[in-house]
DNA sequence: TACTTTGTTTAGTACAAACTAAACGTTCTA
DNA sequence: TAGAACGTTTAGTTTGTACTAAACAAAGTA
């Protein structure tokens, strides 16, 4: 590979690392779907090591955590006992998985709280002023969250997200 | 405050920690927002610190914060040179000022060098195979974040984002 | 069975970010 | 003008997280 070509890889490198660390995610994660994206064909751990200069320890890791979100894809090759990877080139299908992995975090537990102080604040069945405005604020509070998470969901269930539905879906923003 | 409700604000303040942890805030903004939220009317720095035992130093930091997202809003009293705050009820303008805010920071300067390399990359006017298989990844990789940017951007400038137009986006999707 | 090759786990480290405590600058009041 | 009341800024501490280095486990090979 030519020394330019090499140069610009890296350049790309550094970005997908500091978009990975702007999601929350990793910034080794990023470096090292870079490396897989950019790849020709399926990679080793080793090499891995080698393009993205972290230890096996770290590559392990994030490798088992961009499978875990489908970015990257385990590779057998015949004869081999090496582990290799590919990068997933279908972005759409990545969101999918990821927003449903977040679903399944804190933040679903955070709203499920909301729920929780919700139901219990409209248990209580004698009139109280205070009570009566901390339950129509939460209310509100839920039927955003509430939207939110439909919204998530209907996404995570599409067969087929991609940039059509994106392109309806502008049509009516508009 | 009866017990019981007190006991029910403290879990949605925590709550709502979480949750700002989770998109990335400082949970200190997330424990303030609650209390605004919950709060009957205006409350001081003072009382702010009263209530999710902050410092006065980080609830000056936060609350800035909150204010330039648009999620809280400075109101003045008459005859009082103190600061006092009130929660955005609104989510939906909140959402948009948010998306807005996060197009100006690391992820765009990212997403720029996307564009950048893939430039480079096109520039050079020899045939050379490997040259081609780089752009054409790039290229996938610019379209996926171009479709994004194009939502987001038609998301910030929509005047009414509310509830009505996520159901319509709902329909769209099923 | 010993030795090599490979991936995982663990203990410790380095770093970034949010917080505390306290000094500071302003503005109002007596 | 001195003092009090506020909010901001700063220096230092704490905390969480991603990393390195190295021990370890598993599985193949001589």
């Amino acid at each position: 590979m030519t020394e330019e070509l090499e140069s610009l890889k890296q350049d790309f490198i550094a970005g997908m690392s500091n978009i990975s660390g702007f999601w929350g995610f990793p910034k080794g994660m990023g470096a090292i779907f870079a490396v897989l994206y950019l790849a020709p064909g399926p990679l080793s751990l080793d090499e891995l090591v080698l393009q993205t200069s972290l230890t096996k320890g770290a590559i392990s890791t994030n490798v088992r955590g961009l499978a875990r979100l489908g970015l990257i894809q385990p590779v057998s090759q015949r004869g081999d006992r090496k582990d290799y990877y590919v990068a997933e080139t279908d972005f759409y299908r990545a969101v999918r998985v990821i927003l449903q992995e977040r679903r399944n975090s804190d933040f679903d537990r955070a709203i499920a709280t909301v729920r929780v102080t919700l139901e219990k604040l409209e248990d209580g069945n004698d009139y109280d002023p205070e009570r009566e405005f901390l339950v129509e604020r939460l209310r509100a509070l839920k039927d955003f969250f509430d939207a939110l998470d439909a919204l998530v969901n209907a996404v995570t269930r599409l067969d087929s997200l991609g940039l059509h539905t994106v392109q309806t879906v502008l049509k009516i923003l508009k």
